[in-house]
RNA sequence: GCCUUAUUAA
């Protein structure tokens, strides 16, 4: 089995959905029985190709040997279905599962790329609610969620939370709060915390330019990607 | 010896 579950996981690792998919069956079929990492190896590449299908087969041989009870298993089901667009089973193995801060990392996440963002926003709170801590997912997947549904109010009070937190300059935090402010329509802003972050890197020059794009502010951008080629940043 | 969530347009 470990030696299967590594050649799943390096598949999966590497782009090669499909083939990890296949190789879960192949392994089957040699009379081997996958189990609790099997599934947590091949789930993300079920969730990467959208394959609720195999996904959900996957659930359904979880459940058969009793490790959708395992943590990573049930998260790995959680962002399975979330990304093939299922938010609501996703939420009922959220709610029928044992949940830790990755859990909840995982839907807020899910739905701050949905059409129930504020959904995400809910979560957040919940989570230090019942007392699990925020990390830098969190705050991320939030702070994307408060962009997708311009919640410019909401998406302020997480930035105040942040800074008390120290997480505001970590980078992909800082990234975050740049795509939220630039999509509020706020570049001034955006642009206060883009020039104070010291280590700024492609997300952040790409999210800076992109929204004064969006906003119009033409001649600010592409005065920012003169700089940007300045700074010698491997820019796409 | 193998395991889950992670920032920038479409």
């Amino acid at each position: 089995v470990v030696s299967w579950n590594a050649m799943i996981a390096n598949l999966a690792q590497n782009g090669a959905h499909f083939e990890a998919i296949r190789l879960v069956i192949d392994m089957q079929h040699s009379g081997e029985v996958p189990n609790s990492k099997t599934f947590t190896n091949v789930l993300p590449a079920c969730a990467r190709v959208a394959s609720l299908k195999k996904g959900k087969e996957i659930h359904a041989l979880s459940i058969r040997d009793g490790s959708y009870l395992d943590l990573f298993v049930s998260n790995a089901l959680i962002d399975m279905y979330a990304k093939c667009g299922r938010l609501d089973i996703a939420g009922r193995v959220f709610k029928e599962s044992e949940k830790d801060q990755v859990s909840y990392n995982t839907l807020i996440m899910g739905y701050s790329q949905s059409s129930c963002c504020k959904e995400s926003l809910h979560l957040f709170l919940e989570m230090s609610f019942v007392g699990i801590p925020h990390d830098v997912v969190s705050f991320m997947g939030v702070l994307s969620a408060c962009a997708n549904f311009s919640a410019l109010k909401q998406g302020k009070e997480i930035h105040c939370l942040s800074i008390r937190k120290l997480f505001d300059t970590h980078i992909f935090v800082a990234n975050s709060l740049l795509d939220f402010y630039t999509k509020s329509g706020r570049i001034d802003t955006a642009r206060k915390i883009f020039d104070r972050i010291p280590n700024k890197d492609v997300a952040s020059w790409n999210a800076m330019i992109l929204g004064c794009g969006m906003q119009g502010e033409l001649e600010t951008a592409i005065d920012l990607f003169d700089l940007m080629e300045g700074e010698g940043v491997d820019y796409d």
